[in-house]
Order: C-alpha cells, then structure tokens, then sequence
RNA sequence: CGGGGCGUAGCGCAGCCUGGUAGCGCACCUGCCUUGGGCGCAGGGGGUCGCCAGUUCGAAUCUGGCCGCCCCGACCA
C-alpha cells in the first residue's frame, strides 16, 4: 500500500497521560487514539496487526476442530440469572434496559449463551465432543481502566468452550487447547509462560494462565527457576523460610510482658529484639457478617483468594477498629488468639509445630510470650498463607521468584456448573440422561498485541514480531524527487506484493529522516532504502531489531526479504 | 470506591499566585528552498481557556458546584 494514502497519524510527541511502553508507543505510532476511559478506536495500523493475530488464532483453532461462531453481545438478563452470575458479576457487567424495560447486559463473556444453544440442539452423546469458539467484542465495567489496550471496557476475545461426556473427554479438550495456545503464542512471538491459575469467579477446578512478564502487567506469578513449577499468587504454594531463630523449648505457660506504643510486627519485633518469624500475626476479618481470627506467622502476609476460598464468602472485608474493641476489648495491635472464644480462629500451616511464640494479649499496650497453638488455644489449620519472593520450592528446593506478568490466556476445567444450572442434557449410550462437562478458554486479542510491544521496543519505538506486524517490509525512497530512486523503490515494491509480502511503499514527499523515524517507530521488520548507491544498482536491507544494513541489488531486494521472513 | 494530579489550538506546554490584548514549540495550509535520521526561510489558518453558577466595570486567572482524564491503592473471567 501507499504510505502517501494511508491515515497512520505518529506523533513526534510523547502523549502526557501514557505512562506504560505499549500505550505510549500505540498512541505515538498512530495505532490507536482514545474515545473515552478504557475505551479505544483501533486505526488502520492496530486494526491490521489485531486481524493478524485473529487470523493465527484461527488457525489453530480449526485445527483442534474448533468451530467458529457469531454470538449476541447483547444478553437479556434471565440467561445470566440462570447460570447465577447475574448477581456474581455485580457492577463489572454493563447493564441496560430495553424500552419495555427489561433487563439486559453487554456480555462479558460467554459461557451462558454458549450453553443455551448447546442445551436446544445437543441431544446424544453422538454429538459430542464439540469445540465451538468466536472472537469477539467483550465488555466490562472496569473499576479502572488503565495502561492503554491492557485494561480496557471493551476489548476482543478469542473464547472457546468444549463440551463433552466425561471428564476424560474434557481432559483432551483441556490439554489440545493448552497445547494450541503454546503455538499460537509462539507463532505471536511471544515470550510466555503458562502458570497454575486460581479460576476465580469462573468455577470450575484445573486451570491455566498463560503470562508474559512485563512490569506493565497487574498479576504476580512464583516461578521456580529450577524445576519450572510456577504459579499466579493466588495459589501459589511454598515452603516457609526457617524461622530466625529456634523457639524456646518446653511447655511454659503464656505470660504476659508491657509493651508500650508497639503495635506493629516490625515494632514488637525491635522491641523484644525476637525475629518477626517468632510472632504470630493476628487479623480480623469478617464473612458473610461474622468476625474470623486468622493468624499467620509475623512475616507472613494473607492471601486474601485462599482465605476468600475457605470461607466461601468473595465479599468478605477487614474488620472495622469499632468492631474489633467490641469484640477483643483491645485495638488492633495487641490482638492475638489466646482466650478469644466468640469467633473461629484460622491458623495458617507455618504455625504448625511452632511453640512459645509472640502474640497479642488482647489487652492495649501488652503482648503475650510462649504462646503455643494447639495448647493455648485451638484454630483449624489451612493454607492461608501468600508465597513471597525467596520462599523455597514445594517441589524441588529451589528458590521461588515473584514476577509481575500480563494475562494474555486463560483455560479453566468448568465442569458441570453450566450445563447443570442451565439444564445441558444428553442422552448416553446406555438411554440413560447425562450432563455434559465443559471447559472455557480465553485469549485477550489486544494482549497479545500490547505483550508483543511492552516485550519488543527500543528507543525509536516497537520493534515487532513479523507474524503481526501490520505490514512485513516498508519500501523507502530516500528522495521522492529523484526519478530512479522513485521507479526503483516502485518495481521492489511490486516484487514484493508478487512474492506475497504485506508491504509498504513509502512514496510520501518526505525528507529522509521523517520516514526513517516513522518507519521505526510503527515496527516494520525490514526496511528497503532506496538511495544514493541506486547509481550501482544496489539498495540497502535494514533490519529493524538489529538495525545491521546490508546492501543488496535491485532485482534481488524482494527475494532477500522474504528469505530472511522465513 | 479512597488518596493524589491534571484539564488553555491536533500534540506537548507557558500564562493563573498578583483579574484588563490568549501565547510558545511541534503538527497543519501556501510559496520558495532542501533531500540519508523528525531541514531552512517567508506568509497563513485554527482555541466557547472542560462545563455551570457566583464575585467584579471586567474572569483562562478569584470562589463554589459539577464533569472528564491520568497515576497510586482497593477491586478484577
């Protein structure tokens, strides 16, 4: 195509308000432009790269058998009531109503709608296994839609959804889209990684996220640099570091010792001059309106998913101060497990097999020493506990890194929960009624996109992968005017079409430096100048990442390109 | 939703404190010039100063309210 036709508006400019690489260069290079909060138009460049990367996850798609649809984005609201996500999804779904005043909403995603056409048609179990996907427009009501295309309220999604009789159906489901997803992230030219996923508000039991680490990302991944095990935060597993130092030996009573203005683990831990791992750290917390004591060791931080898990309630909350005096008698600070009858205690696992810790004495100012779960007092056990950076491996030993990632992919084990709720039945071999099992997979189209930039970019701006750059080589005529250089850079440009290359000439009147810096900063793979050495016959080939130049003749430019595109 | 910041031309900003003509750079248009990393010269177009109200002879500037956007936090298939 013709640069000098195309609307790819780059700013010399960085925007004010981007602060994240791939937002900054999106808007620079002309890709995208904002409407509104989380709200993006996709311009020519950003729409090319994006049907790129649909056209990839196509592929392979269909090549695990996956059927492509078209489903409504508009829901009335009785499908989600159904499936009893209606009032799950609280203010993250966009809701409206028609002018009879019904209720309806802007899909999230699609596992309702998918399961009410699978229950109206899907009669024998002859009909299944089936994969049925779509990429569409999704919609959530963000909180707070930031970084560019990273977390936005309308955004496209490949989803798919398996259907099958039984769960070792669904495990070749499961493990054909994880293997599909590998491909289609390496075909992107991503650097990914896929982790153990919590599947949140999905339902459902195994699942996998696929991350790439980028500091723009919002979600934290322990990795294992030894043995590979890696997973999102949520559900994270690990050893505990040894304590600082050994507990005091026997079986001494809890004694209580003034500790005046220490209130934190860090202040208490100064002033008995004890390790904060020889605390043990109270909070109060509330579910389904109830208060809950959870202990965990002094440098232990909750993980709010595991708790939120255990007690079944994802609107739990803190403890208000005002709640905590009525029921503690003391402020948050001199809290701790011993006497407290009115409420379940929550012990984190470190905890076990610990003796004569530090704790609150439920009384301002004083805290407890040689407090011993289990003798003192008595708490159910569980993993409560967030893997921090440096905890050893469950598995292996090794030392666990925390990584900031972006969520690029997403595949759950559903289960039942939707073809149960919504009434999916087929009929088995044996004339007998069975409820197929589901899976549902996701990939963040725009993410892909956005990972590919935050990963690939220098100074001059993206530098990405050619299966979803928006073009694959960029024809430059250092001077429009010069009549050769013209004619020359137009027959490399046709030979470039010829031989199947998404190319584009740059036939703007421009100075040379104009078009250099634009074409850096949009992230063509190759480029082909057209100059001064013309009068030999020779042009040169410039790669974008390496920015190394090689000369190469006129009849020869085209062929070397798609050499070098594999 | 809590905390902070910002709203002046398409983009980046100054002016506001101390009220009186709306400015700069880039981009854009015309002409000349130039042609290997965002050239040069000359001329030109473009802004209800986020919105509403108030104070004042007079408001971009002071006061109040509202709206929008960004950042941090909380939240998040």
């Amino acid at each position: 195509m013709l640069w000098s036709k195309l609307f790819i508006p780059t700013l010399r400019e960085d925007p004010a308000e981007a602060e994240v690489a791939s937002h900054r260069l999106l808007l620079r290079a002309g890709y995208i432009r904002q409407l509104s909060a989380g709200l993006y138009s996709y311009l020519f460049l950003a729409q090319r790269s994006l049907l790129k990367i649909q056209a990839i996850v196509r592929e392979e798609m269909n090549a695990i058998g996956g059927q492509e649809m078209h489903l409504p984005a508009l829901h009335p609201a009785e499908i989600w009531q159904e499936s009893g996500r209606w009032d799950i999804m609280g203010d993250n779904m966009f809701r409206l109503k028609d002018r009879f005043g019904r209720d309806l909403c802007l899909g999230m995603t699609h596992e309702e709608i998918m399961t009410a056409v699978a229950r109206g048609e899907l009669r024998s179990y002859k009909h299944l296994p089936q994969i049925w996907y779509q990429i569409q427009t999704k919609f959530r009501d963000e909180q707070r839609p930031k970084s560019g295309l990273l977390r936005v309220r309308q955004f496209l999604m490949k989803d798919s959804y398996s259907f099958d009789i039984d769960q070792a159906g669904l495990d070749a489901a499961y493990d054909s889209h994880y293997k599909t997803y590998c491909r289609i992230f390496d075909r992107c030219g991503l650097k990914y990684m896929p982790v153990e996923a919590h599947s949140g508000a999905m339902g459902g039991s195994q699942s996998h996220e696929f991350m790439v680490i980028s500091d723009a990302g919002e979600d934290f991944v322990a990795v294992c640099k030894d043995c590979g095990y890696s997973a999102n935060l949520e559900k994270a597993v690990s050893k505990p570091s040894t304590p600082g130092i050994a507990d005091p030996e026997g079986d001494l009573a809890p004694e209580e010792f003034h500790t005046p203005g220490r209130k934190t683990i860090a202040e208490v831990s100064a002033f008995t001059k004890l390790p904060e791992t020889s605390q043990m750290k109270s909070l109060v917390m509330v579910a389904d309106g109830k208060p809950v004591l959870v202990l965990l060791r002094g440098d232990h931080q909750l993980s709010e998913t595991k708790f939120g898990a255990i007690v079944s309630d994802p609107e739990f909350r803190t403890a208000r101060p005002d709640e905590i005096l009525a029921w503690f008698g003391a402020e948050a600070g001199s809290l701790g497990p011993v006497g407290v009858k009115n409420m379940p205690i929550l012990a984190d696992q470190a905890l076990a097999g610990r003796r004569n810790m530090i704790a609150g004495a439920n009384k301002d100012d004083y805290h407890l020493r040689n407090v011993t779960l289990g003798e003192d007092f008595e708490a159910e056990m569980h993993d409560l506990r967030q893997v921090g950076a440096g905890d050893e491996c469950l598995r292996c030993d090794g030392k666990l890194d925390v990584c900031k990632t972006v969520e690029v992919g997403h595949i759950f084990k559903l289960g039942y929960k939707y073809s149960e709720n919504m009434g999916l039945r087929v009929l088995g071999a044996d004339g007998k009624e069975l409820t197929p099992i589901m899976g549902s997979y996701g990939i963040g189209i725009e993410r892909v996109l956005t990972c590919a930039i935050e990963l690939y970019h220098d100074k001059d701006g993206m530098v990405l992968p050619a299966s979803i750059a928006p073009f694959q080589v960029v024809v430059t005529p250092a001077n429009c005017s010069d009549a050769a250089q013209s004619q020359a850079a137009r027959t490399i440009y046709e030979g470039c079409l010829a031989l199947g290359l998404d190319t584009l000439l740059d036939d703007r009147d421009e100075r040379p430096g104009v078009k250099f810096k634009d074409a850096d900063l949009i992230g063509i793979p190759f480029r082909i100048v057209i100059g001064k050495k013309l009068g030999s016959g020779m042009v040169e080939l410039v790669d974008r990442k390496t920015k190394q130049t090689v000369d190469v003749a006129v009849a020869e430019a085209a062929a070397a390109v798609a050499g070098r595109l594999g």
